[in-house]
RNA sequence: UCCGGCGUAGCUCAAUGGUAGAGCGGGUGGCUGUUAACCACUAGGUUGUAGGUUCGAGCCCUACCGCCGGAGCCA
């Protein structure tokens, strides 16, 4: 007797097996039980029939969720999801499950948030994490392919790298130190040393920020390269990208699919990925491009809405018409889902309509907003590459341009499809009066970095880097609305159990 | 922090200020190929909390709590 997980059930057709797992689902049928068995590899559809009656009678005791090991012959059958059936000669209960709270039916989003732990089980969850998976396994295996050395950096940090007010805070036997919020200033150390690196680990912003793009812990992946400029930079960038996208479209067909994600846009990524400068940038939301872009968009979603307020009155007519209670139901829903896509649509117009004017009004100095992220990026079909931004809106370690003093030597890097900032990086200021100067302007201590600019006392090298938001790039990948199911236990403003 | 919306059965939602309901899920029974199966029966409620208005409040008013959406903020 063989065990066999369900991903590899088919290779043994006709063959008598064991697979252990939980019950998702189950139909009945008179003297005939329907098992759908979940083992974390795949779903496996099991028929009892009632010849074999021990099986039959334990079937019935099964509640959802409950774990058991099945025993059958594997059947090819096109009946089958999987393509493979379980006619099933014996079950071994391990544990009966209780009243199990989610159903196969509609939830609302604070109730699946709550039960996170079990929400973990459904198919589209499971989906995401698996391309979460490889997207990890790609960074990691770009880089090290390209001879990186993997550099662990503390997550307990004295200090700020970015803002202070971003920070939370820990007592560290007395002292307050903070969780890291990039790995970047180590990182830079570690580079002197072993030359390229890269860390990956979970970073922490305490901002307040309540929208699909933000959590409190959120992973990234951060390479610091020697001896680059921002064209080195930028091709590590584009070529990891272009790596993460294969793999994720070599591997992930089916669940891209299940969960109704377009794969069409991802493929029609290929290097090289569109660079605008900032400068550019800003010229281009002042440019009728822009403008003529943004009247058709608002047309194109105001006939959405049109549309959708149509079908919304055909629903509503046809729950005039519906006879049974679960047909009325399936329409009411319909209707609800409908009227919240109209909602949708509403404020997106609204929104839109306040980009024309935004974009017409921008101010050169100013950081993009998601707005102007959104605008930017959706004239093109590819990532797009912002580079230069001006130096007061960035940090204090980027490097200042040698021809234009008012702007940094930084990019960032703008998914397609609205999904906005996923890479952030810059060259790294190696001088270090310049440096001084600009923590000066940033009202900051230098006492505390001492061994920061350390690395521009002892052979000071050009270097950079950049940092790739996990969670952000799952999101592109997937195609989904918000952040908070790319992580398994997502942390958010307000939210920290389970 | 601000603006808006919501809070009713385990879940998703109904209910002119006038007897709290449906579907799903649970339970019981039926059906030999089901795909969110179907059919019949059944149990299940301090309407978020605390006040107020009213003959009467799930519904109106006030405060608070919670969640959602958006803004701000944000490598």
């Amino acid at each position: 007797m063989q065990t066999a997980t369900i991903s590899r059930l088919h290779e043994h057709a006709g063959g008598e097996v064991t697979i252990r797992g939980w019950l998702s689902a189950k139909r009945s049928s008179g003297k005939i039980r329907f098992l759908i068995l979940r083992d974390g590899t795949g779903q496996c559809q099991c028929i009892v029939e009632a010849s074999h009656a021990d099986a039959f009678e334990t079937a019935d005791r099964l509640t959802l969720e409950s774990s058991c090991i099945l025993t059958g012959t594997v059947r090819p059958d096109d009946r089958a999801p999987g393509g493979c059936e379980l006619d099933v000669t014996g079950i071994e209960i391990l544990h009966i499950a209780e009243e199990y709270p989610i159903s196969r039916k509609a939830h609302g989003i604070d109730f699946l948030m709550n039960h996170r732990h079990l929400w973990l089980r459904s198919p589209r969850q499971t989906a995401i994490l698996r391309i979460r998976h490889t997207i990890i396994r790609a960074a990691r295996g770009y880089f090290d392919d390209a001879g990186f050395t993997l550099i662990d950096t503390p997550i307990l940090q004295p200090g700020a790298a970015e803002g202070a007010a971003t920070l939370f805070p820990v007592d560290y036997f007395g002292e307050e130190v903070y969780l890291a919020q990039t790995g970047q200033l180590y990182l830079e150390s570690a580079c002197m040393a072993l030359g390229n690196v890269y860390c990956f680990g979970p970073t922490f912003r305490a901002e307040k920020s309540k929208t699909r793009r933000h959590l409190t812990e959120f992973w990234m992946i951060e390479p610091e390269i020697t001896f680059a400029d921002l064209p080195v930079l930028r091709h590590h960038a584009e070529q990891m990208t272009t790596r993460i996208l294969r793999d994720v479209l070599e591997h992930h067909r089916d669940d891209l699919a299940s969960m109704g994600r377009d794969t069409a846009p991802l493929e029609a990524i290929t290097p090289p990925f569109p660079v605008l400068t900032y400068t550019e940038a800003v010229d281009l939301l002042h440019s009728e491009k822009v403008r003529s872009w943004l009247e058709g968009d608002l047309a194109d979603k105001e006939k959405q809405l049109a549309a959708c307020r149509e079908e919304l009155a055909e629903a509503v007519e046809s729950l005039g018409t519906a006879k049974k209670a679960w047909q009325k139901e399936k329409a009411e829903q319909q209707i609800r889902s409908l009227e919240e896509h109209v909602r949708e649509l509403e404020t997106d117009i609204e929104h839109r309509r306040h980009h024309m004017s935004d974009a017409s009004a921008f101010e050169w100095g100013r950081d993009f907003g998601g707005d102007e992220e959104t605008i930017l990026s959706r004239q093109f079909d590819k990532p797009l590459f912002v580079t230069g931004y001006p130096r007061e809106v960035k940090a204090f370690y980027m490097k200042r341009n040698g021809q234009d003093p008012r702007v940094v030597e930084n990019m960032d890097m703008l998914a397609p499809e609205g999904y906005g900032e996923v890479i952030g990086g810059s060259i790294r200021e190696d001088q270090l009066d310049v440096l001084l100067e600009r923590m000066k302007e940033e009202n900051m201590d230098p006492e505390p970095y001492q061994w920061y600019l350390d690395l521009r006392r002892y052979g000071s090298i050009p270097h950079g880097g950049f940092g790739l938001g996990i969670e952000r790039t799952v999101s592109w990948m997937c195609g989904l609305k918000h952040v908070r199911e790319t992580i398994p236990f997502p942390r958010l403003l307000g939210r920290m159990t389970p």
